[in-house]
Order: C-alpha cells, then structure tokens, then sequence
DNA sequence: TTCTATATAATAATGATTATCATTTACAAT
DNA sequence: ATTGTAAATGATAATCATTATTATATAGAA
C-alpha cells in the first residue's frame, strides 16, 4: 500500500499526497513536470495548490519514492522510483520517452569511476534523438 | 584566431564577443556559468552587460562555437567545443569537474540507439560523486 | 566619413521554483 | 469522541535564472 510509503518516509498522509502518489503510481505516462501533475490533479476535481505540488515532489524525492530528473529544458520530471534503475531515450520532436538499461555501460561507468579515484554516487545518460516511425 | 570564429558564425567582432571567447579559450578552468563569466569579466574590467553576455552565449551555442550543459542544480554551464567530445564527473562536494571518454559507452550508445529505430543526436552522461582525496 | 543593420546595456518581464504565513488538518493523547 | 499541537495546506509574495524590450551606440560596408 502507498499511505504506508508515505508514513515511512515521515510524513502525514494527506489527500494531495495520497492523490500524486496514486497518479504516478497509475498512469499509462510515467514522468511528469510539477505543473503537469498539478493540472492533471485539478482535472479530476482534486482541489490542491501549486506551492504543494511541489512542496510534496520535494520531499517524495528526499524521501527516496520519487525521482527527479533534470533534462534538457526548464523543467524537471518526476518519476515513481520502482528500484529499478534505467536511463532515458527522449525523443526531441515529440517529447516521448522511452527507457533502457545496459550492464554493459553502467559497468562502464563504476570501472571509469574507480580508475580516477571517484566515490559514484549517481549518474544520468540520457540520449536525444527522434524515433524513427515505423513506415 | 578566434576573430575569424566569430565572424564565420555571421556575427560582428565586438569586445564582448572577443572577451568571452578569450575567457574560455584561456582559462584554466574549462567550465563557466554565464553569471561566472560575467564577474570574471568584470573583475578585469571588462564592462559588459548581463543580458549581453547570456545573448552572447546563446549565439555561440547556436553556432557551435561553445556547448551547453545541464548538469544537476539550476543553473547550466559552458565551455569551448574543442571538437573532442568528452562526458563529465561532477565532485558534489566541491564542485570540481572532470572530463573523461568512453569508447565502450559511446559505441553502446549507438547500439541501443539503432535496437530502438532511434536517431541519435545528441547524449548527455554526467557522474555525481566524490573524488577521494589521495591521502 | 557616412549609413544602417546589428549589438549593447539598462531595465522590465517571464517562468519555474521556493518562502511566508494565516488557516486547516492529521493523529496522538486524553 | 474530544482536544491539543505539530505539521500540512493553499494563497500569495519572493527568488533566481533567463529572456524580452528599447533607446543608444557601434561594426563594418559603401
Ligand atoms: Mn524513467
Ligand atoms: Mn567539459
Ligand atoms: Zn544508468
Ligand atoms: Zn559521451
């Protein structure tokens, strides 16, 4: 259950919480901009403010349920953190994500890493392009 | 000469212009912001504006002379594109930057990209961590 | 030197995110 | 169930990086 999640992390379950939560966990969509969240929550009639929009993403993401992700543009994504780890494919015309994982290049990275004497905490590939539609 | 970069990029030779490329080409450091630049400028008194300089460094980026970089916090950086690409670590404790190049990632990079009909354009691989100081 | 499109710098505006603060609420203790 | 209180909310103001506006200045061609 989700409101266990959240009391986990130390914090009251609230509506707007419970309601982020519920729609990251949802969705077809997985990644999602704070106002992106905040008008999909007023589109179901779900009454919540901006400021606690982001207030919230802050803290799902201190608290480890959430990721946030800073790719190219203005705006942060979020994502559910399901624990496994991924890197993202963005396609610059459409604006669709998709996402992989290579051993090959996370092992990669640990082995560059170690070679200049760098602890790696965390790491972001992300590629961008455009999907080729299928003619 | 960096005169004739300018120019080929169809911009005027003007001293703003000619500052911000001398300030990359010859810092030791490699990695600026745009409020970065426009103290180190004035520090030399070198009066510019700061609209100036982020519309400079637009124009630059535009015309490939310089690239930009997104890395984790708010504001993005820059730095000369010597035509060698590179990827970064990123010490989060004092923000030291280093560079590095994978042939191995960089060659799965567009693996993954063909497996998924993907066009890739354009790749962004940052590492977080520490660097261990040697003791 | 003159002309004019372009560039500059001061400043206002923007857009994403964060801080304030008065009001409300979760939830633990009664 | 009631109460008490720390935490949460939402309206709004404030920040901060970046971009737009515009009157003045200048690069560079003629
Ligand atoms: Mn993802
Ligand atoms: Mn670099
Ligand atoms: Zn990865
Ligand atoms: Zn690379």
């Amino acid at each position: 259950m989700d409101q266990s999640d959240i009391k986990e992390a130390g914090l009251k379950v609230t509506k707007p919480r419970i309601e982020i939560l519920k729609l990251l966990e949802t969705s077809e969509k997985q990644h999602f901009g704070a106002e992106e969240i905040y008008h999909e929550l007023l589109s179901k009639d779900i009454k919540v403010g901006i400021a606690t929009v982001y207030r919230v993403l802050t803290q799902f993401t201190a608290a480890g349920l959430i990721i946030k992700h800073n790719f190219e543009g203005d705006q942060c994504v979020f994502e559910l953190d399901r624990g496994e780890h991924h890197d993202h494919m963005v396609d610059m015309k459409s604006g669709k994500i998709i996402e992989f994982y290579d051993e090959i290049i996370e092992q990669r990275q640990k082995e560059i890493a170690k070679e200049h004497g760098f602890e790696l905490m965390e790491h972001s590939l992300t590629l961008y392009g455009e999907f080729k539609d299928k003619g």
